[in-house]
DNA sequence: TCTTGAATAGTACAAACGTACTATTAGGAT
DNA sequence: ATCCTAATAGTACGTTTGTACTATTCAAGA
């Protein structure tokens, strides 16, 4: 019996042709991609990523990625709860990020806080917004707005008729726009990666 | 001199088609999806998407993505740079989150914060871990790990033999492992959404 | 030692593919 | 009214595709 086939191998080879074409490969392309010289032997190893879930059957036989090729991350319950063993990681969630954070990515920006202004929000400079542009904010949503021309970000309050932008950090006041105010979009998520 | 080409409509449906079928259509099932009746408009629409940067020329021929349709997010600056005029929104970078976030997707997992010990880091009770397994810590990394049995995050501390685990709170103190410390993996990313 | 099964190789062929033509319609510009 | 171009339709054909066979090798287990 041979040594059992490289599955993660070509789990990764598969990513990074599809991340380079746009498009998975023919057989004949896997033929290259794994290093065989014979189409049967990647029927075989492609039967066998379908049964573990990363490959689907489409029409015409064609390679068709599902999500577990396409970028979802595994979702674990809380700190406290710590990881699954290795038997219960059959059954782990998958997270898409784009998915999760994003609703209308043609309406959806990311921008880079530079000031510190919502520290008791817990952002702070660096962070990285998701900003959802096309949308009216609701009392309490971040925002990122220009306030007489000044770009900001802020908490979006409004009283009858009358707006403030409050900031979460007690060095800065809340702020009422004497001549425009122009909502750029509201924040629907921060995120903040560490290293480089 | 008809009215103009769907595009958005058209990428849409690519993006849809792909979720669901994890490869691009063919061009008799982009006929389908577009409601043509004929190769020769699919033809005509593809060029179209191509010149435009959704679509790439691919060994013969078939239907290839670029990142355009992949689905990356447009990168801008600064929250005080403000949002891009739409001419300037030709040359935006765009950005994969899961490839931003994620170095080895096979050793990274998601997991929910459920404390306040690392409020000062700006972490909060319901923020996600991004947690890479297998690698060590430096000094000053955030970790998630199990002291003597209890996993918890903290920023890791070594000094010589001695690691210490600090929680960025003044309502709790360093510990020190008794009797055994098991790092689960090294927190990358933090990531906060809003709203439902 | 023999058997079994996983993992590989080789090949022919029907079906599906994209290409490159021709053709038509209709609205805007002249 | 005429012309031009964008956007659609139709078709034949050469190329590429996946399938379904047959075949071989080798390590593990009996």
């Amino acid at each position: 019996m041979p040594p059992a086939l490289d599955i993660h191998g070509k789990v990764n080879a598969l990513r990074i042709f599809f991340r380079k074409t746009g498009r998975p490969p023919t057989f004949r392309e896997a033929m290259e991609l794994f290093g065989y010289k014979s189409i049967a032997s990647v029927q075989f190893a492609l039967k066998r990523l379908e049964k573990l879930g990363y490959l689907q059957k489409g029409a015409s036989g064609r390679i068709a990625f599902t999500n577990r090729i396409s970028g979802d991350i595994r979702l674990l319950g809380s700190v406290s709860a710590g990881f699954p063993s290795p038997a219960e990681e059959e059954t782990v969630d998958l997270l898409n990020l784009t998915d999760f954070l994003v609703r209308r990515r043609e309406a959806t920006y990311i921008l880079k806080v530079d000031g510190d202004s919502m520290i008791d929000a817990l952002i702070g400079p660096g962070d990285l917004l998701i900003v959802e542009r096309g949308r009216t904010p609701k009392n309490g949503d971040i925002v990122v707005a220009a306030v007489d021309g000044d770009w900001t970000v802020k908490y979006f309050e409004k009283n009858g008729r009358s707006v403030r932008l409050v900031p979460a950090n007690k060095k800065y006041n809340p702020i009422e726009p004497n001549q425009s105010l122009e909502i750029g979009g509201i924040v629907r998520a921060v995120i903040r990666k560490y290293g480089a």
